[in-house]
DNA sequence: TATGAATGAGTCTTCATTCAT
DNA sequence: CATGAATGAAGACTCATTCAT
């Protein structure tokens, strides 16, 4: 073809550096585009250049955009999901704890993967998300289970607080720790929120999950731990 | 481009049926799309549809997609915060008591405003969100001011947990409220949240923000310690 | 309605200073915009603001865009190109005065209709011009005929040069005005060409016309004129 | 924006039978229906058609309408008023001889790309004319200065009549050539013109240029003067 | 006479997907 | 494995035209 605007150089030559890991590098920046962007506003042309390589390849690794989501819950999210939930099984009675750890563990994740916050808000939580029914599907209930179970037996021990709603508790320790995460990254230029960190985020969703606004320890038995 | 011959035969005659308020009922199906799907995947003709008239319309009440956002924060959005963050001013230092109306407010403006926890999540805490950058030049940053002072001064006065970042209270209200409002009503085929309601949500995040996990009036665990 | 947006003020009220020969400032709008960027690229709605209403008055008026340019050839056009032809029949066989008082005419009217130049070039000689059907079939040929009958007599009784085909005489006297009429008002940035106006370009026509490139008078009889 | 469904189920499955240099094909379809219509118009679907493709190729080729013009001008349009151009410097100092040659290659150009003279007229020359800044920016001015410069110098000798202004002679070129040679292919109903070919064009042209309406070598009558 | 609301057709553009090479 | 070319469907937006008021 006699194209005189200057495209591409190399053409129909097979690019020797692309295919170490092309599918790992592909669901990389599917699910950084995804987070930064939304799903439904990523197109495959930005995944393909993201990676380094051509939009048709997305379609040669996933067959299809459909797959591509696919591979993106069980290759990515579900493996950080059961990181941050195993754990859960090997604590015994202590809801507290419990509670306190799988905080910390979310917002470990979110650091290790920065995507996790925005995807889950996103695309698993609100409605429509495009990964929910993928990823309820294929979510570790007894896990979640265990967590309830546990709560609800300390309630009954007069462990932990008795109003609280057992169902509710691990939700309220993913949306104290991931809407935060999520919105100060990027809420930088409101002045009241300049300066806050993760660590910030962690320590202020844990001592809001084991004690609330009441100050620990007054009118109470002994003085405040610390 | 317009062309040179004359086209047209059979052209649009107006049907004149669309009745009143055509704006306004275009803002809803707006608003009502962009929950339940995003706005990035939420098409100009699935809105037109949704208001029973023809996509030209929309064009023709906002002059294109960015007026048509513009005008759901304005018109939409920007009330119901308003609506939510406006009586804060008027309440005076008892931060608990702010905090638990201003929970309270917000399961309210969900329950009457049903896209609010889902558009929220999405388009204006998620990175990239598209109502982020609109509403956050609108906010109306005083009432937020106020409400960090609040806590603060609370703290000093040893009637709030010193452990909180008060920066960082307002953002937990809206987490417990609106996380756990967009997920249930969506997580029904979730066994263990069959059954939660708006009530639930209210009562738990109520008592969560107040007490955390720990048993008001009891002696202190050691698990809320280290 | 309940709009929110500030549209126009006055809704469904006549504008009472409108009435003042609406028809014939819209053919002016019309005229103007189609010289200054081609019929093809004006819309109703152009001319409409132009001439200082609403886009269904175009439609009131004319019935259509289609009569529209009928319009604009009848009452504009035709009265223009009338106005430069009629007088060629009371000329009587002296060729070359009628040739120079042609193009004399033409640059007048060019510079009391600043249109008519780029419409003539557009759509009348352009190939598809939007106007050129319309013109041909109402264009008064005696005039053209007694034109061309003239400059071959003239030419039969050695008057003329004889090289010249007697019916493109016509069309070199548009050209020469014409052409650089529509280039130069637009061509101003084109370094050569600046400074030159439409008083240079009918003296250039005219020399052109009358004597071509070739000195006046050398190696002839008597001296050049003037 | 992407929809969250997957859509499409039928989907285009390339022919692949477009052939080659699609590219020039596209181009020469432009250029073509960019002179019997107009540029404004002409739609990207109906040059695809004439090219045999899809209208979505032409984005693929040319990325957008308007770096289709810019390439019809670099690739089509400069190639052709070079090569009529470029001889001019080859030229010596011989003013008539180098108009005469000038108008020559325009009329033998217009016979090769039956395109020109349309092209020209309207989207150059007219006010507005949509290649007109493309073109004018790329121009090769220097041929056009040498012929400027060559035209006065032979005034000066007295080789040329003096009447003229040498800056418009270029353009009395031009306008006595590409005008006729647009109008008279089209204008066959007008029966004055009927039988006109360009070689007619080019000896009118040739000879008017040279000599005007004044008998060569003739004692000049009295109505060349005053 | 004049207006705003409404419409269907059409334009440009983007995109996921397919396929020969 | 990798690419460029090709496609049909759909999206945002524009426009001439119509009509109740």
């Amino acid at each position: 073809m006699r194209s005189s605007t200057p495209r591409r150089r190399t053409i129909g030559r097979p690019r020797l550096d692309a295919g170490i890991d092309v599918r790992g590098r592909l669901l990389d920046a599917a699910v950084t585009l995804f987070a930064a962007q939304g799903i439904a506003a990523t197109t495959g042309t930005q995944i393909a250049r993201h990676a380094g390589i051509t939009p048709a390849m997305v379609h040669y690794y996933f067959k299809g955009r459909a797959r591509l989501l696919d591979a993106v819950v069980s290759e990515r999210l579900l493996r950080t999901v059961n990181a941050v939930w195993a754990p859960v099984l090997d604590q015994g009675e202590d809801a507290p704890a419990m509670v306190r750890d799988l905080a910390r563990r979310i917002v470990k994740a979110h650091r290790e993967q920065p995507w996790l916050a925005s995807l889950w808000l996103r695309e698993i939580v609100s409605e429509g998300g495009q990964l929910r029914q993928r990823l309820l599907s294929a979510l570790p209930l007894p896990y979640l289970r265990h967590f309830i179970a546990a709560v609800g037996a300390a309630q009954r021990r007069h462990r932990v607080n008795a109003r609280l709603e057992p169902r509710l508790v691990f939700m309220s320790v993913i949306a104290l720790t991931l809407l935060p995460l999520a919105t100060v990254r990027h809420w930088g230029r409101l002045p009241p929120l300049r300066g806050i960190g993760d660590d910030e985020i962690a320590r202020h969703a844990e001592a809001l999950l084991l004690e609330g606004l009441s100050v620990p320890g007054a009118a109470r038995g002994h003085a405040a731990c610390k």
